[in-house]
DNA sequence: TAAATTTGTCTATTGATATAGACAACTATA
DNA sequence: TATAGTTGTCTATATCAATAGACAAATTTA
């Protein structure tokens, strides 16, 4: 009888307070697309009985996503839905930041925050083909589309191969464009591990979110399409307006 | 300077509590490869002055993770590292459990939880090329690797075309070799949607996790070579115990 | 053996989380 | 214009989460 997973049942005293896995449920709800944009929310006292708790619970909740630019909230008319669905962000082969977010935004670029030449870990040296403590060039960069951040990355490149690469991605926001200066005309993703985990510090900060939210986490490396490697990366997503869509495979 | 990341401080007032947010450095840092297998956690006060927290904060986090089986405490001695490293699921073109995870672990299966037969919702209809309503067979599943479940997931198939694959499921622990039997010698994975979310009361049982655990989920079609949808599927794994490698990019 | 280190247990206190009930303020509708 | 339905605010109480300090119990080291 029923097509979708149902599991309206609450942790308690699980260390995540019952406000914040209501908030997530509501958020999941909304990126399943259980409410079309604009659509009111059930009434507090309904939402309060389906998920078992007090209504002021519910309220904490709802505040929540209110602050977040979730919801709004109209005293005496229900509370709205205002955010659109999660972007679609595509991996594959060829993935491209601008490029894969073509069609759903009407605006996205990259913000370069940081860089810095520092040694290679060991991670680093491995992903890019490098000695162990070699120059490595690292990018701190944050994606953002309709002004709303949707990436936060770290990008490191061989700092001899591609001295200058930074002032190259200041300038141009691509990574593309700055590749194509130092002759890279094409390059293949060829790896990528994924995991999830609580954003930290930094990702709120960085990402604009609330305490407590999920991000995704992606490693990965690209290469030549001879298969040398250039660049190394670890990527955040904000899992509650990113999906990420496996293409091409 | 710094190579990782670092980003020690704690949210406080957040909706999560301070012992779930260490918990999950803790585990980040397990999995990071920060601690060999059998290494002692550092004391306990030390761990109190990273995080900024009490002593007795970060007693609750460890506590969470004995219970989990992820640490040992030893009173005199230490708190000691159990865990292995996170499984590496690879997604591809041609993802199978069994093999995907052979070489990582001596012993692994698929379990059939339950199957019932019901109307297409539309997500499934959409993703099988059904009409809406029409007879969709549901399986429920859990992967388990080395008797620790890794997975847990609804696939849907035509039920007319696969009448009977409940049986062949609960016969051979195998999709691949269920749908040999209907014909089926090679299929492919056409697409992978990926998100995460903290786990809701149906994984946390499902899956052996924690209140508060992240899940990856994964909601993907595979078709014959020749592009006939034959299966949509909703996995998820425990973030906790699986990172997913996306090979064949 | 003595001292230092580390985990385990206890008491007490504070702040955040959750429940309960009542009522005000606002909106839509019969 | 009532009335019903909804969000907003207030008070009160109970439980969980976090801090603080002291000391016990076990282990390792000097």
């Amino acid at each position: 009888m029923i097509g979708q997973q149902v599991a309206d049942s609450i942790e308690r005293r699980s260390g995540v307070s019952l406000w914040r896995q209501i908030a997530d449920r509501i958020l999941q709800s909304i990126a399943a697309g259980d409410f079309i944009e604009n659509a009111a929310l059930p009434p507090e006292v309904a939402l309060a009985e389906r998920y078992g708790v007090n209504r002021h619970t519910v309220r904490s909740a709802i505040s929540a996503l209110v602050q977040e630019g979730v919801l709004r909230a109209e005293q005496g008319r229900g509370t709205f839905v205002l955010s659109r669905k999660r972007l679609s962000y595509p991996i594959g082969a060829r993935t491209r930041f601008s490029a894969g977010l073509q069609g759903q935004t009407s605006e996205r670029h990259i913000v370069l925050l940081a860089s810095s030449i520092e040694p290679a870990s060991q991670r680093v040296a491995e992903g890019l083909g490098l000695a162990r403590g070699a120059g490595a060039m690292r990018l701190e960069t944050r994606g953002e589309a309709d002004g709303r951040p949707v990436s936060r990355a770290a990008s490191w490149f061989d700092a001899r191969r591609f001295a200058g690469i930074d002032a190259a991605m200041a300038e141009t926001g691509s990574i593309t464009a700055s590749l194509a200066r130092f002759g890279i005309d094409d390059y293949l993703r060829q790896s990528t591990v994924l995991s999830a985990r609580h954003a930290d510090a930094a990702d709120l900060a960085d990402l604009d979110l609330q305490p407590g939210a999920i991000v995704l986490v992606t490693v990965a490396v690209n290469v030549t399409p001879d298969g040398r490697p250039i660049q190394f990366s670890e990527s955040r997503f904000p899992a509650e307006r990113v999906e990420l869509k496996l293409s091409a495979l």
